[in-house]
RNA sequence: CGGGGCGUGGCGCAGCCUGGCAGCGCGCCUGCUUUGGGAGCAGGAAGUCGAAGGUUCAAAUCCUUUCGCCCCGACCA
């Protein structure tokens, strides 16, 4: 191809609005252009590359034995009132009402497709005989985001590669995702985005049930826990913590005393007004537990996990009690709760470095009153001392002695064992050999495909530009001949072009008139790996100058021969990543 | 959904407070010179000042309403 012939509008300014590196660079590459909040044109640079990351993604599902096909993005609502999901996803869901025939039916476009395939497989899956059986699409999604940001990053249409797994039991189910896991490993590698599997939510099966891909970077909308010595790794809502090894302060108990505290409801307003700091307070946390109401104890630098208090109570349902429980519970406004003399005698949980604190700060069950000196064991006992609450930078790994760091990342891909529950709304039986009737067992797989493109890019750049990996470049090869009306330059250029594309190279010739710096900021701006300059420099020798993206230096390669040994090392690069990832190495220490 | 910011040629912005010819840089077009890291000179095209209503002799500027975009937070099967 010929930059002269193609589409590449690339931008010396960033455009107003633009703030991380990612969304900055693909528009000022020219990769894409905005249509309105959320949703972006891929231009053909940005085309190129996203179609690169689906077809690797596509090898790899299909490596691993999935199956591709494509579902449409519309559906009838009904289906999703079946399992309850028009409400779950509420305003997110985009539902549109289409007249036809003076009848208006009602459509949703699909934020992702477990309805439809379960659906489906309902009607054409009857055996076990059939199963194990994983199909895939990629397509495009559409949700209609509260706040669509970060460019590519959040939008309400975007390409997802949604895979969906059906088994006959769950040591089945077990084999089908741990296959769909390692094509998640395959995939990131080829891509040569680093990336960290962590355990997520895992819903009805329990257990390992499901991970999250992430890329970690300081862009990235998800926290993650991660001990660099063992490598655990989970989201925060996961993430434990293992056993809290201080100890309690060597110093006397303090008698109970109560101050008055006006105004003073929030953890920073009370640490401020008693000029303590945010450890030394209790903070009591009213939920209602299925209904019931119970305490939950945290440190006040804490922050309460609520899937770990749900699943220490076995509660299917937790939620933060509403006000007028919480004055009934504690005898006072919100913001006061504590747990010495609380009005109704109700189950106090707290969590384990709660034992640790000495001469707390906590509620008084009192509107603007606080008690100090407060000790666990001395002044209160709570049912049970337990991890309950997220994981911060220090905390003591749960897999070995070391410590967890805290860091910021993309989620790129998640894989989850889902179990019944679409299959059992649905309807999606199968028999077994002795004509017995079960329920389909089910899990599903999901990778945003424009979010490996911004997690490259977003850890892959420097003040020039994009830095691509070979296997997701848009080209892969760019000829820059320095002096285009020169008819030998020319020539050369054309011919190392063809022969190039006849190598299977993917190739791009910057034919415009234009100045060398221009031509050269733009090549780093677009970020092509591999530049190859024939100019008169090299040409009197018969040599041609050539750089990869991420290097400073520049190597002379012989004219003759150059399209192959041009292609050799694209074709080495391409499957080892070998020069980009050391090229990481380098910069990120 | 709460808080904040911004809408002026294709892009980035000034002008608004204090109403009086719509400007600057980049890009684009033509010509000449230049030519290995975003060239110089000369000439040129291109704007419903987001939209509607109001105040005024006069509105990009003041008032009201509205639409859109961005950021922080909440939310995110």
């Amino acid at each position: 191809m010929y930059w002269s012939r193609t589409f590449i509008p690339t931008m010396k300014e960033t455009p107003e609005g633009a703030e991380i590196p990612s969304h900055i660079l693909m528009l000022r590459a020219g990769l894409i252009s905005q249509v309105m909040a959320g949703a972006y044109t891929y231009l053909p640079m940005g085309l190129r590359s996203l179609s690169k990351a689906a077809q690797i993604v596509r090898e790899e599902m299909n490596r691993a034995g999935a199956v591709e096909l494509v579902m449409p993005a519309m559906s009838p609502i009904a289906l999703w009132d079946q399992t309850g999901r028009t409400e779950a996803f509420g305003d997110v869901l985009v539902k549109l009402d289409l007249p036809r025939g003076g009848r208006k039916v009602r459509v949703v476009l699909g934020p992702t497709h477990e309805e439809i395939i379960t659906d489906l497989v309902s009607r054409q899956i009857s055996s076990y005989r059939q199963m194990p059986i994983t199909l895939y699409q990629i397509q495009n999604k559409f949700r209609n985001e509260e706040r669509p940001r970060f460019g590519v990053l959040r939008t309400s249409e975007f390409l997802m590669k949604d895979a969906y797994s059906f088994d006959t039991d769950l040591e089945s189910l077990g084999r089908s995702y741990d296959a769909m896991y390692e094509a998640y490993c395959r995939i990131f590698d080829r891509c040569g985005v680093e990336y960290l599997p962590v355990e997520a939510e895992s819903g009805p099966i329990g257990g390992d049930a499901s991970h999250e891909f992430m890329i970690p970077s300081g862009n990235g909308e998800d926290t993650v826990v991660h001990c660099p010595q063992c490598g655990y790794a989970a989201n925060t809502e996961k993430a434990e913590i293992g056993e809290r090894r201080q100890q309690a302060p060597d110093v006397e108990m303090a008698r109970i005393e109560k101050v008055a505290t006006p105004g003073a409801a929030t953890i920073e307003q009370v640490s401020q007004f008693l000029k303590c700091r945010p450890a030394d307070l209790i903070k009591t946390l009213l939920y209602e537990a299925d209904g019931k109401p119970l305490a939950v104890l945290a440190r006040g630098d804490h922050e309460a996990n609520e899937n770990k208090i749900r699943r220490m109570v076995g509660a299917d349902r937790l939620e933060l009690a509403a006000p007028g429980t919480i004055e009934r519970v504690t005898g006072a406004p919100v913001g006061f709760a504590g747990p010495v003399g609380m009005a109704e005698k109700i189950p106090i949980y707290a969590d384990a470095d709660i034992q640790f604190v000495r001469n707390g700060v906590t509620g008084a069950n009192e509107a603007d009153a606080h008690l100090t000196g407060v000790n666990p064991g001395r002044d209160f006992e709570p049912e049970a001392y337990a991890d309950l609450r997220n994981a911060t930078a220090g905390d003591p790994c749960p897999r070995c002695p070391s410590v967890l760091t805290i860091r910021e990342a993309i989620e790129v891909g998640h894989v989850f064992k889902l179990g019944t529950k679409y299959s059992e709304a649905l309807g999606a039986r199968f028999a077994d050999s002795k004509e017995q009737l079960h329920t389909i067992i089910m899990g599903c797989y999901g990778i945003g495909i424009a979010r490996i493109l911004a997690g490259l890019i977003e850890t892959n750049h420097d003040a020039a530009g994009i830095i691509w990996s070979v296997p997701l470049a848009p080209y892969e090869v760019l000829l820059v001949p320095m002096k285009v009306k020169d008819e030998e330059t020319m020539k050369i250029a054309q011919s190392l072009h063809d022969e190039l594309e006849a190598a299977g190279v993917e190739v791009l010739v910057d034919d415009r008139d234009a100045r060398a710096g221009v031509k050269f900021n733009d090549a780093d701006l677009v970020g092509f790996p591999l530049r190859v300059v024939i100019g008169p420099r090299g040409l009197k020798e018969g040599k041609l100058e050539v750089k990869w993206r991420w290097d400073t230096e520049t190597e002379m390669i012989d004219l003759d021969g150059a399209a192959k040994t041009l292609a050799g090392l694209i074709a080495e690069e391409k499957t080892t990543n070998a020069r980009f990832r050391a090229r990481d190495d380098n910069e990120k220490d």
